[in-house]
DNA sequence: CCTGGAGTTGTCCTA
DNA sequence: TTAGGACAACTCCAG
């Protein structure tokens, strides 16, 4: 009987697997392997490795239920394949498709080898599908998103596949490593399960409040999925399938109009894949070449101030904390955090980029790098750069209670709503009565939004001619 | 090739 | 109190 291996990195499921359905189908002997490589696991990334591990304990115990076992190896995953496949007399390797430029490459180099067999599962269409007439691709969303909507779903017509996927059942003779056992996520149990759960949990009612909630920061009403769509422990086709099938079952024009929102959300996913694949170099720099000369201020105390949340803004620095605390930041706020680096300090979109990569729990280069670069206008789709988020009125409107501050920077808690995003503007003696003095219980405001403005539209100001550098840019 | 409509997420001032 | 327009100019994209 010959044997395949089933190489995981960003699919840690069983259900709805491409890759794993592709070696099934070749093979009832198959391996299910995962490498641990040197090289991304040097990255600082706590909350991500913790989330991985605990994720592959819960595969390896659900393969277990099938007879089988996870192989866990740790090396450069060219090397550990090269040997492994005459060890155990493996004919092929299957693997899902990831289009980072750090997996591309690897995966390459490993083809030219070895029988290595790439199967697409990331997202519902593979990068140059949702492209334009000209075969270039698309860089600005809405019209990806009208594309995107008007291709026919690979999903919708195989619907009922999930059993017949997962037997028969690998077989396996590992010679495996321990999983490193690491303190959990509370917020965030890695398992397939779960990640189910939480989906079956947003499309039964909460999708349809989804537009008119998600930019609540104190009431929950997003879907908390992204660590799951992250490793792949739930698949985008089944993400997607629910979002339409609760578009469907919408009830009304105003839930439907819900629920299609946090499809939009999905499909962003899916577009900043496709511009990382087309465009890898914008991990290296603006996409937009002519903002590559704006004059950053990139002061060292700027930045700590807002790494560490102390910033004075009490929207700012409770989103900061909220990351630092549980590896998970509300999307607001990371975009009122973004701007407040970018746009407020004048520190590089890049710091703060390897900042949240450093601490998200969902950390993904694509969907980071073009929230950054979005958010800096700097990027594909650039907003218009006198788009300058002030840090009191996003408080004010999207946190109207408060209460976001106060769970994140107890030293506020006591403050009346009414100067809970403004502490400064409290008389002192106000705030002797609620324990606080600024600039020793809570920072001052490290800078004055309101001048802000016109040094940011200075800076910006590169003179740079937009260049047309190729055919599709 | 030309044309015209449109472009995730905002702020501030005025009437 | 609130609604509407200015804030710029340019690229993207479909017809």
């Amino acid at each position: 009987m010959k044997t395949v291996i089933w190489w995981i990195r960003r699919d840690i499921r069983l259900q709805d697997n491409p890759a794993l359905q592709e070696a099934v189908s070749q093979s009832t002997n198959i391996l299910p392997l995962y490498i641990f490589d040197p090289k991304l696991l040097a990255h600082k990334a706590e909350q991500r490795q913790s989330f991985l591990f605990e994720a592959l304990r819960n595969l390896d115990a659900e393969l277990k239920k099938y007879g089988s076992r996870l192989t866990l190896i740790t090396g450069n995953p060219r090397e550990v394949l090269k040997s492994l496949i005459v060890t155990v007399g493996a004919e092929a390797i299957f693997a899902e498709a990831d289009y980072s430029p750090y997996a591309r490459h690897r995966d390459q180099k490993i083809a030219l080898e070895l029988p290595l067999w790439l199967v697409h599962g990331l997202t519902v269409f593979p990068p140059g599908v949702v492209v334009k007439n000209s075969g270039c691709p698309y860089t600005i969303y809405t019209p990806f998103n009208r594309a995107w909507k008007g291709l026919p779903h690979p999903s919708l017509s195989q619907n009922h596949k999930h059993a017949a996927r997962i037997s028969p059942l690998p077989v396996t003779t590992p010679e495996s490593e321990a999983i490193p056992v690491k303190k959990t996520n509370a917020a965030f149990s890695a398992s397939g399960e779960e990640a189910h759960r939480r989906l079956a949990a947003f499309v039964a009612s909460p999708i349809y409040q989804y537009e008119d909630l998600r930019n609540r920061l104190d009431v929950a009403g997003t879907s908390l999925l992204s660590p799951y769509l992250r490793f792949g422990l739930i698949s985008s086709h089944d993400t997607v399938d629910a979002a339409q099938m609760a578009i469907e079952k919408a009830p009304d024009k105003d839930s439907r109009k819900n629920a299609e929102a946090w499809l939009n959300e999905l499909i962003w996913r899916e577009f900043y894949i496709s511009i990382l694949h087309h465009f890898p170099e914008v991990l290296d720099g603006s996409f937009r070449r002519d903002l590559r000369g704006i004059r950053w201020r990139n002061e060292p105390a700027d930045f700590r101030a807002w790494r560490d949340g102390l910033t004075g803004y009490p929207v700012v620095d409770a989103g900061m904390r909220q990351l630092k605390e549980t590896g998970w930041m509300h999307n607001r706020a990371r975009m009122i955090t973004a701007s407040f680096l970018v746009k407020d300090l004048l520190v590089t979109w890049q710091e703060g980029e390897a900042w949240f990569m450093e601490n998200l729990v969902d950390g993904d280069p694509a969907s980071n790098n073009g929230g950054w670069q979005w958010t800096s206008g700097v990027g594909t789709d650039a907003v218009p750069y006198f788009r300058i988020f002030n840090p009191v009125l996003q408080g004010e409107k999207y946190d109207p209670t408060g209460d976001f501050v106060r769970k994140w920077l107890p030293e506020l808690k006591n403050l009346p709503t009414e100067y809970i995003h403004k502490p400064w503007m409290m008389d002192e003696a106000g705030l002797k009565s609620y324990g606080i003095k600024l600039g020793e219980h809570y920072p001052r405001p490290v800078v004055d939004h309101s001048i802000v403005k016109q040094r940011t539209m200075a800076a910006y100001n590169t003179g740079e001619p937009r260049i047309v550098i190729d055919g599709c840019r």
